[in-house]
DNA sequence: TAGATTGTTAATCGATTAACAATC
DNA sequence: TAGATTGTTAATCGATTAACAATC
C-alpha cells in the first residue's frame, strides 16, 4: 500500500465489494460508477476515487469489469492470509456478533476467545477455545493473532489495554463503553452503541 | 435546539455524559476540560466547544460543576419523556444489543419487536411483544415509537424501508449490511460491523 | 497579583464534491 | 462523430484545532 487511504476509504471499499458480488449473482459482468454509487448511497465522484485508492481500473466505455473490481478488492483489503482474530469478552453479545459478523468472512478467522468468567473458560465458542483472560498474554502471541473484538464490560478495560497493548494485537473492535488508551500503532474503532442510540433520539426529538 | 449541532457532537456529549456520571459516583464535584479530554480521548478544546453546544457553562476558577453539566445534558439529549424504540429481528443478535446497550436507559424505552419468523411471534422478547412485520405498520403509530433498531437480514432491507417510511419513525440503527433507501427526514446510523471488522484488518496488514 | 481556565473566533486540516480533459 | 464515462485535479465544505481576550 503506497498511498496513504483513510480508514472511512477503506470501510467503503468493504461496502463497494458486497455489491459487486450480489451483482455477480445476479450475473451483470460490468458497472459504471453512478450504478455502485446508487445502491451504496455515495457520490460517483466518489466512487471513482475510491477505487483508483485501491489500484482499481475501468474503461470510459463500459465502466468497470465487476470481476476485475472483485479482484483488486480482494487484493487490497484481504492480503495473502487471513487475519486471525480473538474475541474478549464470550457472553451473549461476543457470541452473536461473532455469528452474525465474522462467520464465513474467509479473510477473517477466529482464533480464541477470553473471558474472566469461570462458567465460560475452558470450553468451545463460536468453534474455539475458551482461556481465562489470565492466559491472554501468552497465547495470542502464539496464535499470532493481530486483531481483537471486545465485548467485555467497563470495569474489564484497563487490564485488557495492558494485555493488548503488550500481545502483538494491532487492531481493535470496541464496544465497550469506555475507549481504551492504547498505543498510536494500535488502531482502534470504538463503536458506542449506546450514544448512537442516545444521539439518534436527540435528534428525532429535535426535528 | 436553536443552532445546529453535529451528530458526532452530540454522540461526544453523551459520552462526556457517562464519564460525569463515573466522576460522581467517586465524589468529586468539579470538572476541568481537559480531565474530561483526557478521559474520553478528545481535545480540551472540542470539549469546551461541545459543551457549549449544549448550553453549559463552566467558571473559569473551578472549571465546570458535573452536577450542574449533567442536568444540562440530560436536557438536551433526553428531553422530557423517553423515545420508543422498536426491533426488527428478533433474533439473536437484536436481543443481545438490547440487553447491552438499552437495558437501563432511562431515556429510551422499547416498546415492541417485529419479525417475520412464525416461531417467534407472539411472544415476550425482552420484556416486550414480539408481533410479526406485517402488523409493523398498523402498531407503530398506535405505539408512538420514534426510532428503530434493525438487526434483520439482507432480504428483509426492502420491506423494512417501506414499512419505516410509513410508519412515522424518525431515527434508524442499522445493523444489516445494507442501507435503506429513506427519505431525508429520516436518520439514518449504518453500523456495518463486517465492513469495520475489514477495514482493522487490511489496516493492521499495512503496518 | 500571577496563573490557569473558560468562551469564542480565526486558522488549519482533511475529506467530499465539482469540474473537465482524455478516452472509448 | 456524438454522447457518456473515466481518471485526476481544483474548489468547496465542514469539522477540528489553535489562539487569545476575558474571567476567576
Amino acid at each position: 500500500m503506497q498511498q496513504t487511504i483513510s480508514k472511512k476509504a477503506i470501510v467503503r471499499l468493504s461496502i463497494y465489494r458486497r455489491y459487486l458480488r450480489s451483482l455477480i449473482r445476479q450475473g451483470e459482468s460490468h458497472v459504471y460508477s453512478h450504478e455502485l454509487a446508487a445502491r451504496t448511497g455515495y457520490t460517483s465522484s466518489q466512487v471513482r476515487r475510491d477505487l483508483m485508492g485501491a489500484n482499481a481500473e475501468g474503461s470510459a466505455s463500459k465502466g468497470y469489469k465487476i470481476k476485475d473490481l472483485i479482484h483488486k478488492l480482494d487484493e487490497f483489503l484481504d492480503g495473502d492470509e487471513p487475519a486471525k482474530v480473538v474475541l474478549f469478552g464470550a457472553g451473549k453479545l461476543g457470541k452473536a456478533i461473532l455469528q452474525f459478523f465474522l462467520n464465513h468472512q474467509r479473510s477473517l478467522q477466529l482464533v480464541a476467545a477470553f473471558d474472566n468468567d469461570l462458567e465460560k473458560t475452558d470450553r468451545v465458542i463460536c468453534g474455539v477455545h475458551c482461556y481465562h483472560i489470565d492466559q491472554a498474554k501468552e497465547i495470542i502471541p502464539n496464535l499470532e493473532a493481530t486483531l481483537a473484538i471486545i465485548t467485555a464490560p467497563d470495569a474489564a478495560i484497563p487490564q485488557l489495554s495492558s494485555i493488548i497493548s503488550e500481545s502483538g494485537i494491532r487492531g481493535v473492535l470496541n464496544f465497550a463503553p469506555a475507549p481504551m488508551a492504547l498505543d498510536s500503532r494500535i488502531d482502534e474503532q470504538h463503536i458506542d452503541i449506546t450514544s448512537e442510540l442516545q444521539a439518534l433520539a436527540c435528534l428525532s426529538r429535535s426535528r
